[in-house]
DNA sequence: CTGAAAGCGCTTACAG
DNA sequence: CTGAAAGCGCTTACAG
């Protein structure tokens, strides 16, 4: 019969340093030194050591070994979102594998938190907080998220995907500015003129950043940056900016829209609109994810490099647990325009 | 100038257990017992407690907390399989997300492991039995996996996600032997009589398991068990296989796939032979992937409760921890037959 | 090259 | 209700 409330049965009779040391007919250092590969040990100690370790099939105690040397060896990737909305984001599965890829090698593991329904972050903080981890990865979809900076200011080892909107903390992300602006230019080389934007939210770094990569766009080509309506990340949202800008401004004859859900919103639209695309209404959007080959027409997108941005906030991370420097505060990882049938 | 090496910049300075009871004026029995919500602590010194907490900002070290309680307060989700290869699977995402959900409210945190591709999993396995979590979630997508069993052998809490082959380890599985069967009744209701499998990998479990549940749908209804052919699940393999049961039984007029994956590729080589579906050929896969309603004509299929998976794996080893019996070593989830155009 | 000793920051009987 | 003391399993100067 089990004891209720035990939940360490793996410890039980675990050996520990001390019984290594005893079977090895050495002192407590000298298995310490061995299992941490430090000099000073003769090679008959070492082996001595090495086979009491191998027969009690000993594994060091994590916790007593971080205790003193305050270290954990994994790192946080914190999802600063309710968890089951982002999981299957293609966005976040993209990070994910860029950060598992930044990470092997390194010795390090990774721990996944991502806010409960119920949680506001405190309860993620004081986890981040109490040493359970070296260092934090944060990927905040929303405005202007507190964490990253309670976080750094807690004296946390922190980096972020995406500009956050506070400030005050490293941070690593696409160029949303220049592949917006390369979005614009596209359409002003195609021949057009009255030239709108689907920006997204105005309190996401993303939105904000497109939305003046177009409006550099449009004023260098000396035009109008008054056809702007802002959208959510999402087709529907998408679709209603998109009527809205057409009811504003009937005479448009492009659209760069500040995500490919939200171009996906806007084909549907303008189809229901009987607007041609690309030849009345030209359509660009943002992020190249699965979407832009399966619309029709073929999305034209700006590609955005998600997997090297999690390997790139990895490093970051990696670089300044390690000392290093000088390191970038932030990291700006270039877009691609991805020409295809709609613009 | 940061000092290299320096890891614990969040440590350094950060108040202790001991520098709240001085400022509380209390002993350090009396900050534990607050912390820990023990009774028999008067409201005079909670309340002294609590306030020092908040000035100092006081965060419980979870290292010697967990050296002495022996427990982490987490639990790990190990994917033992290459992390890069995994991570956009829909099947692992579903499993994410219910562990996510089965977890929050739990007060325990979850911890990713995924097999690095230069890793034989002896890292892992020394990672899990060090004391860094209190239980493992093991999700191993092939064959005969040691991982789970050796995981348990070293005490600690393991349960799997699918049968494991190797045994003696709890697990919880859709019910692929009753899924399979489903599909194969439906077939013969449908009148068919020559019904052929395009079954699994021979040493997977689902494999395994959804091949008997296919045999006895036949042998029930006095159908041959003939015409079996195995594919990898992959769309590509799926074509392949199709092909071979086609010039080994050219008279089939039903298939059930062992998977969606291979029930595509399967729809494919039967377009590209000019059978149609379902009048010449009826079709059934598994899963209810995204990618049966997208497939033409849209896949009838087994679907198969993937968050639901996570979800109960998740309450088993949290059962299991929690000191709960009896528990049942192995959970089987039904599964459904979802009636599409193919079959 | 090696070991005795102190200490990391907690919890937990134990005694009062 | 409260506190002094032991101890969790390691690492790290320090002395030899």
């Amino acid at each position: 019969m089990t004891d209720p409330g035990d939940v360490a049965v793996e410890q039980r009779g675990a050996p520990t340093l001390e019984e290594v040391a005893k079977a090895a007919g050495v002192s407590r250092s000298t298995v310490s030194r061995v299992i941490n590969d430090a000099p000073g040990v003769s090679r008959r100690a070492r082996e001595a050591v090495t086979r009491a370790i191998e027969t009690l099939g000993y594994v060091p105690n994590e916790a007593a070994r971080s205790l003193v040397t305050r270290r954990t060896n994994s790192i946080a990737l914190v999802v600063s979102e309710p968890g089951d909305r982002v999981v299957t984001d293609p966005f976040f599965a993209g990070v994910l594998r860029g950060v598992h890829a930044g990470l092997s090698g390194s010795g390090r593991q990774l721990v996944l938190t991502m806010l409960a329904e119920d949680d506001d972050g405190a309860r993620l903080e004081k986890y981040l907080c109490s040493g359970h981890v070296d260092g934090a990865l944060v990927v905040s979809m929303h405005g202007e998220d507190p964490l990253p900076r309670r976080l750094a200011e807690a004296g946390l080892p922190v980096v972020t995907g995406g500009r956050p909107l506070t400030g005050g903390v490293p941070y690593v992300d696409a160029d949303n500015f220049t592949g917006a602006l390369s979005a614009a230019r596209h359409l002003v080389e195609r021949g057009r003129r009255r030239i709108g934007t689907l920006a997204g939210p105005g309190d996401m770094a993303v939105g904000i950043d497109r939305l003046a990569g177009w409006r550099r766009g449009m004023s260098e080509a000396g035009l109008a940056t008054d056809a702007v309506v802002h959208s959510d990340f999402a087709v529907e949202a998408g679709a209603e900016a998109m009527a809205r800008l057409l009811d504003a401004h009937p005479d448009v004859d492009a659209v760069f829209a500040a995500a490919d859900l939200i171009a996906v919103g806007a084909l549907r639209e303008l189809a229901a609109r009987g607007r041609r695309v690309p030849d009345d209404v030209a359509v660009v959007g943002f992020d190249d994810s699965v979407l832009a080959t399966m619309a029709t027409p073929a999305l034209t997108t700006v590609r955005q490099p998600v997997e090297e941005l999690g390997r790139t906030m990895t490093w970051r991370l990696l670089a300044q647990l390690a000392g290093e420097e000088p390191l970038p505060p932030s990291i700006l990882l270039p877009t691609e325009l991805v020409v295809r049938d709609s613009a």
